[in-house]
DNA sequence: ACGGATGTTCGCGC
DNA sequence: CGCGCGAACATCCG
């Protein structure tokens, strides 16, 4: 489920299901979403009786302040989503954490996989956290200036799909949306990350706002209440809304390359790229 | 039924 | 010490 665009879309779900409430009851059985026990039990006693106060994003990570000066540290991981259901209805299938609303709402942080991870810490303390201060601009947030971007890109000998994904370059983006901004930018992913000249790597800002914007543009449409009902046989209704992510053996969409998608596998991530537009 | 999946962290080797 | 690579984590889906 998540990358940028997604966990901003998580982040203003979350928002709207915590804005003015106060949490009347937190819950979570043990497990791997908690670093440990005694995180699990700072979870439970800490958010009892708090009211919300703000939730911010950087990169994939979702921090949350409370009253009393209370911090929530969240990361969806690879399956983590939250979900509001009724006080009193069935908790969803793998919920592992629960928070009880003073509106009749239980929100369920659920993650099948447990990639994911909660943490309390003091709301002053959250943006110091190592994890978070090592985050790089956000695409989303700040911006990518191409100039930072080169200058990142170029302390590093590795393939520039592995640097892209990496937080401390930019923030947020994971396999497919650092897939689909090479592709736009007709960048290799296996290319030196050092190799870049200043033009590509402004290429490769359009090819990142590109591909956050789309993304972002496609949450809104899928979620709009009036979003138009979809027809499996409709080819302009493919499943898959990437242009290239998980396409390889697709041809290349880009107008005029006759070239046919390919895949590999760099920093243990599955690439598509284009052997004919991408250099 | 087997293989791979949108993320992060840790340990190992150079 | 820094870098880079691969494995590990737990479950679902095609």
């Amino acid at each position: 489920m998540p990358e940028l665009p997604e966990v901003e879309h998580a982040a203003s779900l979350l928002r709207g299901f915590l804005a003015g409430r106060h949490i009347v009851r937190a819950e979570a059985p043990r497990s791997r979403v908690f670093r440990d026990e005694a995180s699990r039990r700072a979870f439970v006693a800490k958010l009892r009786g708090r009211r919300f106060e703000v939730i911010d994003r950087r990169g994939k990570y979702m921090l949350l302040t409370f009253d009393g000066g209370v911090g929530l540290l969240a990361h969806l991981g690879m399956t983590g989503s939250f979900e509001r259901a009724r006080e009193g209805a069935a908790a969803p299938p793998h919920s592992r954490a629960q928070l009880h609303l003073d509106d009749g709402h239980v929100i369920h942080y659920r993650d099948p996989r447990m990639f994911g991870r909660i943490a309390i810490h003091t709301s002053a303390e959250l943006l110091s956290l190592p994890e978070i201060a090592a985050i790089g601009p956000d695409p989303l947030r700040d911006g990518v200036d191409a100039k930072v971007l080169h200058a990142a890109l170029s302390a590093t000998k590795r393939p520039l799909k592995v640097a892209l994904m990496d937080g401390a370059v930019i923030a947020g983006l994971g396999n497919i949306h650092a897939t689909e901004a090479l592709w736009r930018a007709k960048l290799h992913p296996a290319r030196r990350a050092d190799s870049l000249s200043r033009t590509d790597a402004s290429a490769l800002k359009r090819g990142i706002d590109a591909s956050i914007t789309f993304a972002i543009e496609q949450i809104a449409r899928e979620t709009a209440p009036e979003a138009p009902l979809r027809y499996v046989n409709d080819p302009q209704n493919d499943e898959n809304p990437f242009l290239v992510y998980d396409r390889a053996g697709e041809p290349c969409p880009r107008r005029g390359c006759k070239g046919v998608l390919e895949s590999m596998v760099l920093g243990g991530r599955t690439s598509a790229f284009c052997p004919t537009c991408q250099k």
